[in-house]
DNA sequence: GTCTATGTTTGCGG
DNA sequence: TCCGCAAACATAGA
C-alpha cells in the first residue's frame, strides 16, 4: 500500500514523535514471518536496550538507526501499518510485532496480509543499495531519466514500477504521473521524445510531492488501507485525477477513464489524452 | 455464500 | 534483457 509519500508521511510523522533517543526495551513478536533472516530471539536480542538515533527512508523502506551498531529496516509492502501507540493498549487483531519504548510507548506493526517485512542488519546498504535513484532529490534529473529510459526497451509503467530503476512510485503515482504527462503505460521506454522525457519527469516529481502535502493516499475506508502512526488517514485521494476512477470523466477532456491491465497491474488511463502511438 | 481484486516484492521459466 | 506467472495472505466489495 505505501509508496514513497505515505512512506515519507510515516517517517516524518515518527520524527515528530520524539523518538530520537528513545530506547528500545523489549520485543514481541506474534507472526515470525514478519521478520526477514532472522529467528524472533535473535531480533529482539539485537534491538533490545538499543537507542534510536535517526528515522529516515529510502524508497519505500523505513529505516531506523540505532547507537552503537545495527539499522532496523521496515518495508510495509501491501497492507502493513506501524501504530505508535500506549503500551497499555491491547493487541488489536494483525499487530504482529510490538517494538517497546520507554516512556510507555509501543511502535507496533499491523499487517492484514501479513507481507510487510523487518530487517535488523549491520550494512543497510546491502539491501538498500539495491535501490535506484530518488525522484525527489536534485540529482534526479530529467537527463537521468532520459538515461534510464533510453538504454531500455520495456513498456513504461512496468519500468517506472521497477524499485531497481527508480524508488518509491508504485501503482499509483505511476498510474498519475502517467496521465500527467499523458503518456500511455504500454509505450516502450526508448520510443519517448526528450520533450515528452522532460515532461514525465515534471509529473513525476509533481505528483508524488503533491501526494506528500496531502499526507498520502488513503483508499477504502478499514485498516487495509494507508493511515500514519496515529490512525490518521491522508487525503490524496480526493486529488486522485484516474487512479481507481474508471468510469468517471477525464479531469482534462471528460471522456470516461478507462481501466486496463498493463504488466499484470490494473492500470487507469485516459485513452484520448493518452493515446497509445508508436 | 461466492468470486475477484488488492496500493508489493521475489523468484522461476520461457 | 524482458515478460508472464505464481506465491506470500486476508479482506472488502461486487
Amino acid at each position: 500500500m505505501p509508496e514513497l509519500p505515505e512512506v515519507q508521511t510515516i517517517v516524518n510523522d515518527l520524527n515528530d514523535a520524539d523518538l530520537i533517543g528513545t530506547a528500545i526495551t523489549g520485543v514481541r513478536v506474534f507472526w515470525h514471518p514478519d521478520i526477514a533472516d532472522c529467528s524472533p530471539r535473535a531480533f529482539s536480542s539485537r534491538i533490545k536496550n538499543k537507542i534510536i538515533t535517526s528515522i529516515r527512508r529510502r524508497g519505500k523502506y523505513i529505516i531506523i538507526d540505532f547507537s552503537g551498531s545495527g539499522t532496523l529496516l521496515i518495508h510495509l509492502r501491501m497492507t502493513g501499518r506501524l501504530h505508535l501507540i500506549a503500551s497499555s493498549a491491547p493487541r488489536a487483531k494483525h499487530e504482529h510485532v510490538i517494538i517497546k519504548l520507554g516512556n510507555q510507548r509501543h511502535l507496533r506493526l499491523h499487517d492484514t496480509r501479513k507481507f510487510a517485512k523487518m530487517y535488523i542488519v549491520n550494512n543497510p546498504g546491502l539491501i538498500l543499495n539495491r535501490l535506484g535513484p530518488e525522484p525527489l532529490e536534485p540529482s534526479f534529473t530529467a537527463k537521468v531519466l532520459a538515461d534510464i529510459l533510453l538504454s531500455r526497451k520495456r513498456l513504461i509503467k512496468p519500468l517506472l514500477l521497477d524499485q531497481s530503476i527508480i524508488a518509491g512510485l508504485g501503482n499509483i503515482y505511476t498510474d498519475e504521473a502517467l496521465w500527467d504527462a499523458q503518456i500511455n503505460p504500454r509505450r516502450r521506454t526508448a520510443s519517448l521524445s526528450w520533450s515528452e522525457i522532460k515532461t514525465l519527469h515534471r509529473a513525476i516529481r509533481k505528483v508524488l510531492k503533491r501526494g506528500l502535502k496531502n499526507l498520502g493516499t488513503s483508499l477504502g475506508s478499514g485498516r487495509n488501507n494507508f493511515a500514519s502512526i496515529g490512525q490518521t488517514r491522508g487525503y490524496n485521494r480526493e486529488h486522485l485525477r484516474v487512479y481507481k476512477r474508471t468510469g468517471l470523466p477525464c479531469p482534462r477532456c471528460k471522456t470516461a477513464i478507462k481501466r486496463i491491465i498493463v504488466g499484470q497491474r490494473s492500470t487507469h488511463i485516459c485513452e484520448i489524452c493518452q493515446p497509445l502511438k508508436c
